[in-house]
DNA sequence: ATATGTGCAAATCTTTTGCAAATTC
DNA sequence: GAATTTGCAAAAGATTTGCACATAT
């Protein structure tokens, strides 16, 4: 890919190029490295891939109470941690839109970043070769091995930018026509 | 500036090129934009300003009680809540290398970007022209006004990888020279 | 048998809030 | 005296933990 990628702009949307096969790959790699998968850590992989957003703990918890009522915060908590700690999936801020939660996504072939817009809550994912670039720039000059990269912006979409810049320019106008 | 810029490594360690000259700066957009700066707001601000690395909350209320015993940890939050709304500083995780606080920084006038060794908890600030110009790229594909940019790396630092691989070397060499 | 996963409730940790008193404009 | 800032105590919200029981190897 020659240049940045997109993904719907939406609400806490997705990123682009998310692929359904991703499913088996992932469940392949807990089996390969021996981790246990219960019908519950089975179900939670589930609803974070099919997820249209990005989803916090407790938004997690209660999909997948939906099916298995049973399902605690706990092990809600424990599973994030434990595929967090497998790099299976990637822990998000989006700026603290909405509290101190964070979000959680499927880990994706490609490295992306978040922009947030502040006023409408709009999630845009990006990905470029610029930022595959800088990474192994960093990665090189630094000496560090990369685990996990984030990279967040927060500001005003396009849609928020003209909204406010109309406001500004009808407070403009009637500032001048007011006295 | 051509090329990528280095803070030394250390823990929780300081950007490059942050200059006293701040303090004054600083407090004079503050006062440009009418904020009142009480007694209270002034030590903080310093304390943060000088920090040899990058204060939590909490440590920032400990550190501001050692000279005045009476302030608040919500005089803290407010005070650090009224900063980061002005854009004078910015917030981290640092990948929450310990527990879920956030870190604070004087907003320096060059982005720069964060690598938290996991191992070692080192920080290590990196800021460089592909940093710039992805930022500029991101802000003119999307139409973001952006805001705030946050780019926060975990991995592992130069030393902590040569370490590793060392022990893994030797626990290598013993198990081929065991049975 | 041994290790691992789970539910439950309580605990912990960070951050926010309501309100009355103090301070500043 | 109106608006803002502060301390205090309580609340809120997110996440973690201890423990007894259940499940899987």
């Amino acid at each position: 890919m020659n240049h940045p990628v997109f993904a719907n702009e939406s609400q806490l949307g997705r990123a682009p190029g998310r692929s359904p096969i991703h499913r088996q790959a992932l469940l392949q790699q807990l089996a390969a490295r021996g981790i246990r998968m219960t019908e519950q850590r089975r179900a939670l992989v589930g609803i974070i891939q099919d997820a249209s957003r990005h989803l916090d703990a407790s938004t997690l918890l209660r999909l997948a109470q939906k099916r298995d009522p049973q399902i605690d915060r706990a092990t809600v908590y424990r599973t994030l941690d434990l595929l967090k700690r497998q790099g299976l999936i990637d822990e998000l801020d989006l700026m603290h839109l909405e509290g101190e939660k964070h979000y959680y996504e499927v880990k994706t072939s490609r490295d992306h970043c978040h922009l947030a817009c502040l006023q409408c809550g709009a999630i845009l994912e990006y990905a470029s070769p610029s930022f595959d670039r800088l990474k192994n720039e960093m990665a090189q000059q630094s000496g560090f091995a990369i685990e996990v990269i984030r990279l967040e912006i927060g500001g005003l979409c396009r849609k928020c930018r003209k909204r406010t810049a109309s406001v500004n320019t009808k407070l403009e106008h009637r500032r001048h026509t007011a006295g």
